[in-house]
DNA sequence: GCATTAACAGCCG
DNA sequence: CGGCTGTTAATGC
């Protein structure tokens, strides 16, 4: 359980519940903790939770037949995700890992159906973020064959500094270029050339351990 | 050939 | 000093 305070910290979706709705979400919520490289569940379990990312960083991928490593997006603080198999009472399609120490919130599916039954500030939340959601896997589907590596690199940036799916995003990204490489699928010098691509075309600052992002729009609709 | 992996020296915090 | 970055060399598709 946590307080209705640390509730408005870590759920921006919050401040679209009423008094009553917050009570009852802060009573279904848990924090929980995952050591960098921890296996927050795999494919196939059954995770039981709503879940947002309080800090740290989450991949979400799976491996294929052949065993290569396939992501498909990363988490960053301020994200919440899982609301379809929590719907759906269905076991994870992926693997959840930890890429840094992460903090994760947790809420119980009884509480999300409570919310989902009753709050209608909380449904205009679930729209958006599946409605957004929507648009970028259009996005990847459209785009990701013909994408390069700067493309790739650019578009999952671009990913998870979105607006809609974590308002609070700061332009400044603490993340490392091996880590950028883990969420987009290239490899960690393709992800130092696409960077430097990116830089010259002004559409973010390269720093040490972070990158400074200076045009979303561009990033996101980049393609080649 | 190209891109990914591996290895390593330099650099920032 | 430890972790991150930027190269270069080796290797696999």
């Amino acid at each position: 359980m946590i307080t209705a305070e640390r509730l408005r910290e870590i759920a921006f979706w919050s401040a679209e519940l009423t008094e009553e709705e917050i009570e009852r979400t802060r009573r279904g919520i848990t924090e929980k903790a995952f050591a960098k490289g921890a296996y927050i569940c795999h494919k196939g379990d059954k995770l039981d939770s709503w879940t947002g990312v309080i800090s740290g960083l989450v991949r979400l991928g799976t491996v294929s037949q052949k065993g290569k490593t396939v992501t498909l997006a990363g988490m960053r603080s301020g994200g919440w995700f899982g609301e379809g198999s929590v719907l759906k009472k269905e076991p994870r399609q992926y693997d959840l890992v930890a890429l840094r120490d992460v903090k994760l919130a947790m809420m119980g599916s009884a509480t999300f159906f409570w919310l989902f039954e009753n709050s209608v500030g909380f449904n205009r939340f679930l729209v958006k973020q599946f409605n957004e959601r929507i648009g970028q896997f259009i996005a990847l589907v459209e785009f990701d064959r013909s994408l390069d590596a700067t493309g790739r690199v650019a578009r999952n940036i671009a990913w998870l500094c979105n607006p809609v799916l974590v308002p609070k995003a700061d332009s400044h990204l603490d993340i490392t270029q091996e880590e950028i490489g883990l969420i987009s699928g290239v490899s960690r010098q393709a992800v130092n050339g696409a960077l430097k691509a990116l830089e010259q075309k002004k559409f973010l600052r390269v720093g040490h351990g972070g990158i400074t992002i200076l045009d979303l729009e561009a990033l996101s609709r980049y393609e080649d």
